[in-house]
DNA sequence: ACCGTAGTACGGTGACTATCGTACGAAGCG
DNA sequence: CGCTTCGTACGATAGTCACCGTACTACGGT
Protein backbone atom coordinates (compact mmCIF):
# COMPACT_ATOMS: atom_id res chain seq x y z
CA UNK A 1 0.00 0.00 0.00
CA UNK A 2 2.38 2.03 -1.04
CA UNK A 3 1.17 3.95 -4.16
CA UNK A 4 -2.39 3.33 -5.36
CA UNK A 5 -2.96 4.21 -8.94
CA UNK A 6 -6.34 4.22 -8.19
CA UNK A 7 -6.15 7.28 -6.37
CA UNK A 8 -3.96 8.85 -8.78
CA UNK A 9 -1.21 9.69 -6.14
CA UNK A 10 1.77 8.70 -7.72
CA UNK A 11 2.88 6.48 -10.51
CA UNK A 12 5.81 4.98 -8.54
CA UNK A 13 4.64 1.05 -8.95
CA UNK A 14 2.09 2.12 -11.08
CA UNK A 15 2.57 -1.11 -13.46
CA UNK A 16 6.75 -0.59 -13.98
CA UNK A 17 8.29 -4.02 -14.72
CA UNK A 18 11.57 -4.61 -13.32
CA UNK A 19 13.67 -6.02 -16.08
CA UNK A 20 17.25 -7.04 -16.09
CA UNK A 21 20.18 -4.93 -16.98
CA UNK A 22 22.43 -5.69 -19.69
CA UNK A 23 25.29 -6.77 -17.16
CA UNK A 24 22.48 -8.69 -15.08
CA UNK A 25 21.53 -11.03 -18.46
CA UNK A 26 23.42 -14.36 -18.43
CA UNK A 27 23.86 -16.99 -21.13
CA UNK A 28 22.68 -19.53 -19.25
CA UNK A 29 19.36 -17.98 -18.52
CA UNK A 30 18.67 -17.30 -21.66
CA UNK A 31 19.56 -20.47 -22.80
CA UNK A 32 16.88 -22.01 -20.38
CA UNK A 33 14.27 -19.64 -21.41
CA UNK A 34 14.74 -20.64 -24.69
CA UNK A 35 14.52 -24.50 -23.61
CA UNK A 36 10.90 -24.21 -23.55
CA UNK A 37 8.86 -24.96 -26.48
CA UNK A 38 6.30 -22.48 -25.25
CA UNK A 39 8.29 -20.02 -24.62
CA UNK A 40 10.41 -20.98 -27.79
CA UNK A 41 7.35 -20.29 -29.93
CA UNK A 42 6.86 -16.37 -28.30
CA UNK A 43 9.75 -15.39 -29.16
CA UNK A 44 9.73 -17.14 -32.57
CA UNK A 45 6.26 -15.25 -33.54
CA UNK A 46 7.88 -12.12 -32.15
CA UNK A 47 11.01 -12.09 -33.89
CA UNK A 48 8.56 -12.82 -37.13
CA UNK A 49 6.87 -9.51 -36.29
CA UNK A 50 9.70 -7.55 -35.74
CA UNK A 51 7.48 -5.20 -33.76
CA UNK A 52 5.40 -5.55 -30.25
CA UNK A 53 2.88 -7.97 -29.71
CA UNK A 54 0.49 -8.11 -26.43
CA UNK A 55 0.32 -11.34 -24.71
CA UNK A 56 -3.13 -12.30 -26.11
CA UNK A 57 -1.87 -12.35 -29.62
CA UNK A 58 -0.39 -15.46 -28.79
CA UNK A 59 -2.41 -18.60 -29.03
CA UNK A 60 -0.96 -20.66 -26.50
CA UNK A 61 -2.45 -24.12 -25.68
CA UNK A 62 -2.06 -23.06 -21.65
CA UNK A 63 -4.27 -21.01 -19.26
CA UNK A 64 -3.43 -17.07 -18.99
CA UNK A 65 -2.24 -17.91 -15.59
CA UNK A 66 0.98 -20.18 -17.03
CA UNK A 67 1.10 -17.52 -19.72
CA UNK A 68 2.31 -15.06 -17.18
CA UNK A 69 4.18 -17.19 -15.68
CA UNK A 70 6.32 -17.70 -18.89
CA UNK A 71 6.50 -14.15 -20.42
CA UNK A 72 7.82 -13.41 -17.25
CA UNK A 73 10.29 -15.89 -17.14
CA UNK A 74 11.41 -14.21 -20.66
CA UNK A 75 11.36 -10.99 -19.33
CA UNK A 76 13.66 -12.09 -15.92
CA UNK A 77 16.40 -14.04 -18.17
CA UNK A 78 16.15 -10.84 -20.49
CA UNK A 79 14.92 -11.75 -23.76
CA UNK A 80 11.86 -9.82 -23.91
CA UNK A 81 11.26 -6.35 -22.80
CA UNK A 82 7.22 -5.49 -20.95
CA UNK A 83 5.38 -3.10 -20.94
CA UNK A 84 1.95 -1.80 -20.28
CA UNK A 85 0.15 -0.13 -22.81
CA UNK A 86 -3.78 0.72 -21.38
CA UNK A 87 -4.66 -2.69 -20.41
CA UNK A 88 -2.45 -4.08 -22.28
CA UNK A 89 0.86 -5.66 -21.98
CA UNK A 90 3.26 -5.42 -24.67
CA UNK A 91 6.04 -7.66 -25.51
CA UNK A 92 8.84 -7.02 -27.83
CA UNK A 93 12.12 -9.16 -28.38
CA UNK A 94 15.40 -7.05 -26.88
CA UNK A 95 17.23 -7.90 -30.20
CA UNK A 96 19.81 -4.79 -29.91
CA UNK A 97 20.77 -6.02 -25.77
CA UNK A 98 20.75 -9.69 -27.07
CA UNK A 99 23.22 -8.92 -30.14
CA UNK A 100 25.82 -6.69 -28.61
CA UNK A 101 25.70 -9.61 -25.17
CA UNK A 102 26.06 -12.49 -27.56
CA UNK A 103 25.91 -12.14 -30.89
CA UNK A 104 24.76 -13.87 -33.56
CA UNK A 105 23.25 -16.17 -30.92
CA UNK A 106 19.15 -15.17 -31.46
CA UNK A 107 19.53 -15.50 -35.05
CA UNK A 108 21.48 -18.92 -34.31
CA UNK A 109 18.36 -19.92 -32.64
CA UNK A 110 15.71 -18.81 -34.19
CA UNK A 111 17.30 -20.41 -37.75
CA UNK A 112 17.65 -23.78 -35.86
CA UNK A 113 14.70 -23.91 -34.73
CA UNK A 114 13.18 -22.35 -38.09
CA UNK A 115 15.66 -25.57 -39.70
CA UNK A 116 13.98 -28.00 -37.05
CA UNK A 117 10.57 -27.10 -37.91
CA UNK A 118 11.34 -27.59 -41.73
CA UNK A 119 12.09 -31.22 -40.77
CA UNK A 120 9.94 -32.02 -38.94
CA UNK A 121 7.16 -31.18 -42.35
CA UNK A 122 10.10 -33.32 -44.06
CA UNK A 123 10.97 -36.99 -42.94
CA UNK A 124 13.31 -35.86 -40.52
CA UNK A 125 16.40 -35.99 -43.09
CA UNK A 126 18.46 -32.86 -42.77
CA UNK A 127 18.05 -31.86 -46.76
CA UNK A 128 16.29 -33.80 -49.14
CA UNK A 129 13.90 -32.03 -52.08
CA UNK A 130 10.21 -31.51 -52.00
CA UNK B 1 21.44 -61.80 -18.03
CA UNK B 2 21.71 -61.94 -22.23
CA UNK B 3 25.51 -61.38 -22.55
CA UNK B 4 27.97 -61.86 -20.07
CA UNK B 5 31.24 -59.61 -20.89
CA UNK B 6 32.62 -61.85 -18.11
CA UNK B 7 32.22 -64.89 -20.26
CA UNK B 8 33.25 -63.43 -23.15
CA UNK B 9 30.52 -65.06 -25.49
CA UNK B 10 29.12 -62.30 -27.17
CA UNK B 11 29.43 -58.48 -27.65
CA UNK B 12 25.83 -57.29 -28.10
CA UNK B 13 25.48 -54.96 -25.10
CA UNK B 14 28.82 -54.90 -24.44
CA UNK B 15 29.41 -51.01 -23.40
CA UNK B 16 27.73 -49.81 -26.29
CA UNK B 17 25.79 -46.78 -25.57
CA UNK B 18 23.17 -45.58 -27.25
CA UNK B 19 23.03 -42.15 -29.48
CA UNK B 20 20.16 -40.09 -30.50
CA UNK B 21 20.25 -40.14 -34.33
CA UNK B 22 20.59 -36.93 -36.49
CA UNK B 23 16.84 -36.80 -36.59
CA UNK B 24 15.96 -37.54 -33.08
CA UNK B 25 18.13 -34.53 -31.71
CA UNK B 26 15.86 -31.66 -30.73
CA UNK B 27 16.51 -27.88 -30.35
CA UNK B 28 14.91 -27.59 -27.35
CA UNK B 29 16.88 -30.66 -25.48
CA UNK B 30 20.17 -29.00 -26.56
CA UNK B 31 19.04 -25.69 -24.94
CA UNK B 32 18.17 -27.26 -22.41
CA UNK B 33 21.36 -29.15 -21.94
CA UNK B 34 23.66 -26.30 -22.55
CA UNK B 35 21.23 -24.32 -20.18
CA UNK B 36 23.26 -25.67 -17.07
CA UNK B 37 26.98 -24.23 -15.65
CA UNK B 38 28.43 -27.18 -15.65
CA UNK B 39 27.82 -28.94 -18.44
CA UNK B 40 28.45 -25.91 -20.57
CA UNK B 41 32.03 -26.30 -18.88
CA UNK B 42 31.80 -29.46 -20.01
CA UNK B 43 30.76 -28.59 -23.90
CA UNK B 44 33.46 -25.42 -23.43
CA UNK B 45 36.71 -27.55 -22.49
CA UNK B 46 35.92 -30.46 -25.16
CA UNK B 47 35.20 -27.72 -27.69
CA UNK B 48 38.98 -26.43 -26.75
CA UNK B 49 40.31 -29.58 -26.53
CA UNK B 50 38.72 -30.43 -30.11
CA UNK B 51 39.52 -34.26 -29.61
CA UNK B 52 38.22 -36.79 -27.03
CA UNK B 53 38.06 -36.15 -23.43
CA UNK B 54 37.56 -38.98 -20.81
CA UNK B 55 34.86 -37.90 -17.98
CA UNK B 56 37.48 -37.96 -15.44
CA UNK B 57 40.06 -35.33 -17.70
CA UNK B 58 37.01 -32.69 -16.54
CA UNK B 59 37.67 -31.86 -12.68
CA UNK B 60 33.95 -30.52 -12.05
CA UNK B 61 33.21 -29.60 -8.39
CA UNK B 62 30.51 -32.54 -8.19
CA UNK B 63 30.84 -36.23 -7.66
CA UNK B 64 31.03 -38.77 -9.88
CA UNK B 65 27.13 -39.90 -9.89
CA UNK B 66 26.57 -35.89 -10.34
CA UNK B 67 29.16 -36.06 -13.09
CA UNK B 68 27.81 -39.38 -14.93
CA UNK B 69 24.65 -37.85 -15.06
CA UNK B 70 25.40 -34.92 -16.38
CA UNK B 71 27.38 -36.37 -19.41
CA UNK B 72 24.43 -38.44 -19.91
CA UNK B 73 22.21 -35.29 -20.70
CA UNK B 74 24.74 -34.25 -23.14
CA UNK B 75 24.95 -37.51 -24.57
CA UNK B 76 21.18 -38.28 -25.27
CA UNK B 77 20.05 -34.84 -26.23
CA UNK B 78 22.78 -35.37 -29.22
CA UNK B 79 25.61 -33.04 -28.24
CA UNK B 80 28.23 -35.49 -27.18
CA UNK B 81 29.21 -38.61 -28.53
CA UNK B 82 30.46 -40.99 -25.83
CA UNK B 83 32.51 -44.01 -26.56
CA UNK B 84 34.18 -46.58 -24.30
CA UNK B 85 37.88 -47.11 -24.05
CA UNK B 86 39.24 -49.25 -21.82
CA UNK B 87 38.03 -48.11 -18.71
CA UNK B 88 37.56 -44.95 -19.67
CA UNK B 89 34.95 -43.15 -20.90
CA UNK B 90 35.88 -40.58 -23.40
CA UNK B 91 33.31 -38.11 -25.15
CA UNK B 92 33.65 -35.87 -27.95
CA UNK B 93 31.14 -33.10 -29.45
CA UNK B 94 29.16 -33.90 -31.51
CA UNK B 95 30.42 -30.86 -34.39
CA UNK B 96 29.73 -32.28 -37.38
CA UNK B 97 25.95 -33.37 -36.45
CA UNK B 98 24.98 -30.51 -35.05
CA UNK B 99 26.64 -27.88 -37.43
CA UNK B 100 24.18 -29.73 -39.59
CA UNK B 101 20.83 -29.65 -37.90
CA UNK B 102 21.51 -26.34 -36.42
CA UNK B 103 24.60 -24.35 -38.04
CA UNK B 104 26.25 -21.74 -36.26
CA UNK B 105 24.65 -22.96 -33.31
CA UNK B 106 27.20 -24.21 -31.40
CA UNK B 107 29.92 -21.35 -32.77
CA UNK B 108 27.24 -18.38 -31.02
CA UNK B 109 27.10 -20.27 -28.29
CA UNK B 110 30.47 -20.56 -27.11
CA UNK B 111 31.29 -17.12 -28.34
CA UNK B 112 28.52 -16.15 -26.02
CA UNK B 113 30.04 -17.97 -23.35
CA UNK B 114 33.34 -16.52 -24.36
CA UNK B 115 31.80 -13.10 -24.01
CA UNK B 116 30.52 -13.86 -20.68
CA UNK B 117 33.41 -14.78 -18.63
CA UNK B 118 35.33 -11.67 -20.86
CA UNK B 119 32.81 -9.71 -19.33
CA UNK B 120 32.92 -10.75 -15.58
CA UNK B 121 36.50 -10.60 -15.55
CA UNK B 122 36.21 -7.02 -16.53
CA UNK B 123 33.50 -5.02 -15.09
CA UNK B 124 29.82 -6.17 -16.47
CA UNK B 125 30.27 -3.64 -18.94
CA UNK B 126 29.88 -4.94 -22.68
CA UNK B 127 32.62 -3.45 -23.96
CA UNK B 128 35.40 -1.03 -22.56
CA UNK B 129 39.19 -1.01 -22.87
CA UNK B 130 41.48 -2.42 -20.05
C1' DA C 1 44.22 -63.93 -8.93
C1' DC C 2 44.14 -59.45 -6.82
C1' DC C 3 43.69 -54.67 -6.59
C1' DG C 4 43.01 -50.07 -8.20
C1' DT C 5 40.86 -46.96 -11.30
C1' DA C 6 36.73 -45.43 -14.10
C1' DG C 7 32.31 -45.25 -14.38
C1' DT C 8 27.11 -47.04 -13.47
C1' DA C 9 22.97 -48.07 -10.96
C1' DC C 10 19.98 -47.21 -7.44
C1' DG C 11 17.67 -44.86 -4.01
C1' DG C 12 16.87 -40.56 -1.77
C1' DT C 13 16.31 -35.46 -1.04
C1' DG C 14 15.51 -30.62 -1.62
C1' DA C 15 14.72 -27.28 -5.04
C1' DC C 16 12.67 -25.67 -8.90
C1' DT C 17 8.99 -25.69 -12.66
C1' DA C 18 5.01 -26.10 -15.64
C1' DT C 19 0.57 -26.50 -15.02
C1' DC C 20 -3.96 -25.50 -13.16
C1' DG C 21 -8.06 -22.93 -10.86
C1' DT C 22 -9.93 -19.26 -8.47
C1' DA C 23 -9.93 -14.78 -6.84
C1' DC C 24 -8.40 -10.21 -7.59
C1' DG C 25 -6.78 -5.52 -9.69
C1' DA C 26 -6.39 -2.15 -13.47
C1' DA C 27 -7.86 0.09 -17.77
C1' DG C 28 -11.36 1.11 -20.99
C1' DC C 29 -16.28 1.34 -22.79
C1' DG C 30 -21.22 1.66 -22.50
C1' DC D 1 -21.28 3.49 -12.32
C1' DG D 2 -21.31 -1.20 -13.97
C1' DC D 3 -19.42 -4.57 -17.28
C1' DT D 4 -15.91 -6.61 -19.94
C1' DT D 5 -11.23 -7.60 -21.11
C1' DC D 6 -6.43 -8.18 -19.87
C1' DG D 7 -3.39 -9.57 -16.91
C1' DT D 8 -1.62 -10.70 -11.68
C1' DA D 9 -1.40 -13.06 -7.27
C1' DC D 10 -1.91 -16.98 -4.66
C1' DG D 11 -2.13 -21.46 -3.61
C1' DA D 12 -1.83 -26.25 -4.97
C1' DT D 13 0.07 -30.27 -7.49
C1' DA D 14 2.61 -33.33 -10.18
C1' DG D 15 6.80 -33.74 -12.48
C1' DT D 16 11.62 -32.92 -13.35
C1' DC D 17 16.26 -31.92 -11.89
C1' DA D 18 20.83 -31.50 -9.64
C1' DC D 19 22.91 -33.35 -6.21
C1' DC D 20 24.53 -36.83 -2.90
C1' DG D 21 26.14 -41.53 -0.93
C1' DT D 22 26.68 -46.25 -1.27
C1' DA D 23 27.01 -50.45 -3.60
C1' DC D 24 28.25 -52.46 -7.79
C1' DT D 25 30.43 -53.69 -12.53
C1' DA D 26 34.14 -53.45 -16.01
C1' DC D 27 38.74 -53.15 -17.53
C1' DG D 28 43.70 -53.25 -17.00
C1' DG D 29 48.09 -53.85 -14.62
C1' DT D 30 50.99 -56.20 -11.34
Amino acid sequence: MEARTTSGADVTNARVLDHPDCAEIRLEGVLHALSDPMRLTVVRELAAASGELSCSDFALPVTKSTTTHHFRVLRESGVIRQTYRGTAKMNALRRQDLETLFPGLLRSVLAADSAESGRAANGGRPASGP
